[in-house]
DNA sequence: CGGCAAGGGGAAAGCGCTTTCCCGGAGGTT
DNA sequence: AACCTCCGGGAAAGCGCTTTCCCCTTGCCG
């Protein structure tokens, strides 16, 4: 008794990491390579009988596939990376929802990072990954505007792409890589457009912090919408600041510090996430939107439609995005120029945004 | 010319999968044997001076250690993996950005898969971790209450133990599994009572599908709560709807079909997500929050501050929740029984909820 | 009816690491 | 001075697969 249950311990002691692909052949009564050919696919085809054996025998064990093992003789794994700020933050995760349901069709698996937006977590993020052999990279964080920055995470890339790394971005990151592109600056410039078109004529941008690009690119396509119009920004009606809703919230407070004649009447908040905190402060002052101020985001992430009130924003196609990214990577033959791919943006109008008030005077 | 760029691509083609350890070791005139001990740690320590060469010409080449290879090698990869509904879902979310942090801090990267809550995909999914041969799961989403589906996933969770996984549970999959267990019943009795105190008696409560458990934990913590009041919830007055924002609109469709003299005074909808469609439905059907009905959620998602009207609702550290998990799993000797780590909930009184209304006669 | 091309099975050579195991030399004991 | 013990370097044996070769059958054609 007592020898019969140490002896179940050993033995799940002993070969502790499941059981081979040769167990299964023996198993079978053929070899290791017939084995390898009738589980796990390849150019040589195994006789329908002796394949089906193998089969058999594969799952009367219970075997699987020891990815690793597999990654290492293949030379190439069924991984693929995904970089991005912060999967909590809405924006964020909707892509990675589409990075893994497009990855997941392929039959690569998901590995995602976290960089907070760090250049420095990036470049080691790129390093990790690189390390893992994924398939590919996803970028999805905004790219840096500061030089030094940008050339750290290219030479990462640069490496991982000579050792065979297929790379694709969102959002831009230099002409070099496979990328979607959603239109950031026409997106902006369209949703400045529409507020131009109810009537505002005094605006205040809450925008993101001046080291990532995207917001810069959204932040230039307001300028040029208001420039068309001949319309122009107030002082310190810019304000650069992390794209969270505390960032959206101190902004608020900033903008509402000054006098209330110079008050704004349009906040445009070029990130939903930060819209929602300018929404939240802006109620906490009691400031009546859209009566006394019209308020706009950029995203159109899900709650967007669900704050109150619902928040008219710049619409992107989140998900695909991030799956868009994933198939230009696998498709991606490093051969020839770079794909990009453009992606529209739509703007959309809720109840957040009005009609401009009276002039106050 | 030609040649020499004809070169370069044979080059560059040859040995495609990056600088070898072996590489490395010749670069610095040592073993094979060597080079590993100094670069990737081992019981065995290596000469000073000898060990710096090393370094120097693993930097020189730019080495990054195959991580399949040395995965085989040590039988033991430095992946975790992590099982939930959806990324995309805040809830998830932050869970998952919790995983992530606790994962890095112990040098392992998060491979996710998104289940959909379908037992079948969950059972696929622990498939494809287990041949992934990953350190540990995290099993974040809720436990079916289907008998079938809960002995399915038990297996592939068997099947992985047994090859040497560790494994942790965030909410209760049976007391088999090291377990991170937030106070759902209680959570849900304690927002209850709350809502009792503000002299609510007419409840109607939104909770997710009967198929899965926390919500039917959820559930019977505001049954229990109400029964002690010798409340009774009416006819009809708890849905069932999936934890959508879809899901919350639905319900409040439904309980807005019935005559308004069996309006409930108090809704509570038992996740954040659900709460805010329900906040959302209401406010489209012009229905007063918290003045004719007051509104209650769970979760404390980051959003659920930032609606309007803020949504009352029952905390828990949804990134705790992740972090716990992974260290749990990690630190399981496999051995003594399964740690099951109490989480405590808080009740988190917003705007959403108010005074019941007088009694409408 | 011999010769030959496919078709399909198996032995064995790796893939890039880690980790035994062996060995030589330096230092300490009796 | 002979012996033993560490200490640290290196050769080589795997880890679990895939994939080249090599070889034996079959089936077919001239």
């Amino acid at each position: 008794m007592l020898r019969t249950s140490m002896q179940v311990v050993e033995e799940s002691g002993e070969r502790s990491m499941g059981v081979t692909l040769s167990e299964v052949a023996r198993h079978a009564g053929v070899s290791l390579a017939t084995a390898s050919r009738a589980l796990n696919g390849s150019a040589r085809t195994v006789g329908g009988e002796l394949a089906a054996k193998v089969r058999a025998s594969a799952d009367a064990l219970g075997y699987l596939p020891n990815a690793p093992a597999q990654a290492l003789a293949r030379a190439a794994t069924a991984n693929v990376g995904v970089l991005l700020h912060d999967v909590a933050d809405p924006y964020f995760a909707a892509i990675a929802r589409g990075v893994s349901d497009a990855a997941g069709r392929a039959g690569l698996l998901p590995l995602v990072i976290n960089t907070d937006g760090e250049p420095e977590t990036q470049v080691r993020g790129i390093r990790m990954l690189h390390g893992q052999r994924v398939r590919a990279i996803v970028l999805a964080g905004s790219a840096h505007t500061d030089p030094a920055a940008v050339r750290a995470v290219d030479a990462a890339l640069a490496d991982y792409r000579a050792d065979g790394g297929r790379i694709a971005t969102i959002t831009d990151h230099g002409p070099g890589y496979d990328a979607v592109l959603p239109d950031n600056r026409g997106g902006a410039a369209d949703l400045t457009r529409a507020l131009l078109g109810l009537g505002h004529r005094e605006f205040a941008v809450i925008t993101g912090p001046e080291r990532l690009r995207v917001p810069m690119e959204r932040l230039a396509g307001v300028r040029e919408a208001l420039a068309e119009a001949g319309v122009e920004p107030a002082e310190g009606a810019v304000q650069h600041v992390e794209f969270t809703r505390a960032g959206g919230r101190e902004a608020v407070r900033r903008l509402l510090d000054r006098p209330q004649a110079e008050w704004p009447t349009a906040v445009l908040a070029l990130s939903d996430v930060c819209a929602i905190g300018v929404l939240g402060e802006l109620r906490a002052r009691g400031v009546d939107v859209p009566g006394r101020m019209s308020v706009a985001g950029f995203d159109d992430i899900p709650f967007a439609a669900d704050v109150a009130p619902a928040l008219s924003t710049v619409r992107m196609p989140l998900e695909r995005l991030g799956a868009s990214a994933v198939t230009l990577a696998l498709e991606s033959d490093g051969g020839g120029r770079p794909v990009r791919q453009a992606l529209p943006t739509e703007v959309v109008l809720r109840g957040s945004t009005g009609a401009a008030p009276a002039r106050g005077r």
